[in-house]
DNA sequence: ATTATATATATCATTCTGATATATATACGC
DNA sequence: GCGTATATATATCAGAATGATATATATAAT
């Protein structure tokens, strides 16, 4: 998906800037994708010099302006297109998979090279980092304003129970597991 | 972890050209980590001009010559320094969440936006997908050469069963709950 | 009083991908 | 037997994205 089919996506969830962009992908959307601010911004000029969003621009004494985009009607009619040929490319390419990068996993995989020490602390954290996850996507109390939104989306129901189910079996799975990693050929 | 230890890391499991290391990542292991060509054959370059990593070609009358690299000592040493130091790291960062670009997760969350039909189309497809991936982490009998060293890891016996666990809550809850999806907005 | 964190945008060098070029062998359908 | 597609094998490079840095200030924490 391109990223300008990506911010008109979350500005169809209300008016936003960069910087709020930015931090629907600190929450739980940086699970499943991000963006940098060195994509976001120039992304957003884009957009509103081909007017598929509007800007306003909210003075704040000396700190920069905070730039809201709104999106234009045509700006909801492209994001429409693109999703359809997205998902219609999804479909043809064939390739269904994601594409992840996980340090973690590469510290598994060469586990043996480490001292059982220093690979205890690795599992232990993540762990931990798990168990936060897991209490972020059962969160139901409420969240800063810009995050509502994508909260109170239907289809963000379905991922956040999801993303529950999987953290929740992989944490079972590491603690009863995790034995068979201590086993080197040091 | 610096492109230079991952392929230092998979040399360490034995002789390989730069095709066979890519091969190693369209397998199982592409689903936790890549790298391109563009990628390998440059870190493979500089990692023989540095010692290490040593080359031996293998003419093959017409076709380019197979360079098939071997990790040095040097390299070896290399390597578990480096690999102590990603994990101090890893640990010391706080970051411990894995990067993830997923098109499957945007479409989802903005399914509303789709024809009940495509969004049935690409969760058939991602059903079908996930089927063929759990029995390719399933699946006990022989596999090619070159990925049999992989294959072998203890570390890999690890890996391999969290992703079936994983995969099968991952098919069992898209089963159960895609109805969810269904109510729109549009 | 000082340090760290949060708000807010912008830019850019470095890095990585994805595509392309080159060359051949083999398998497959018709 | 003939064209097409796929696999083997390396190399390069344009274009895209990241991560860091610059700039500026308010606020919270120590």
């Amino acid at each position: 998906m391109q990223k300008e089919t990506l911010c008109l996506g979350l500005l169809s969830l209300g008016p936003r800037s960069g910087y709020e962009i930015k931090q629907m992908f600190e929450g739980p959307l940086s699970d499943f994708y991000s963006l940098s601010f060195g994509t976001i911004y120039p992304t957003l000029n884009s957009l509103q010099a081909d007017k598929y969003v509007s800007c306003k621009q909210h003075s704040q004494s000396k700190k920069p302006d905070k730039k809201v985009y709104t999106i234009t009607k045509k700006g909801m009619d492209l994001m429409k297109d693109n999703l359809l040929s997205d998902a219609s490319s999804y479909i043809r390419s064939g390739n269904f998979g994601d594409q992840i990068k996980s340090e973690f996993f590469l510290l598994l995989l060469f586990s043996k090279y480490l001292p059982n020490e220093t690979m205890n602390t690795v599992l232990n954290e993540r762990v931990l980092y798990l168990k936060q996850k897991l209490e972020q996507f059962k969160y139901d109390g409420p969240v800063p304003g810009n995050l509502d939104a994508i909260r109170n989306e239907k289809s963000v129901s379905f991922i956040r129970g999801l993303a529950s189910t999987l953290i929740e079996t992989g944490l079972n799975y590491i603690e009863k597991n995790r034995h068979l990693l201590k086993e080197k050929t040091k």
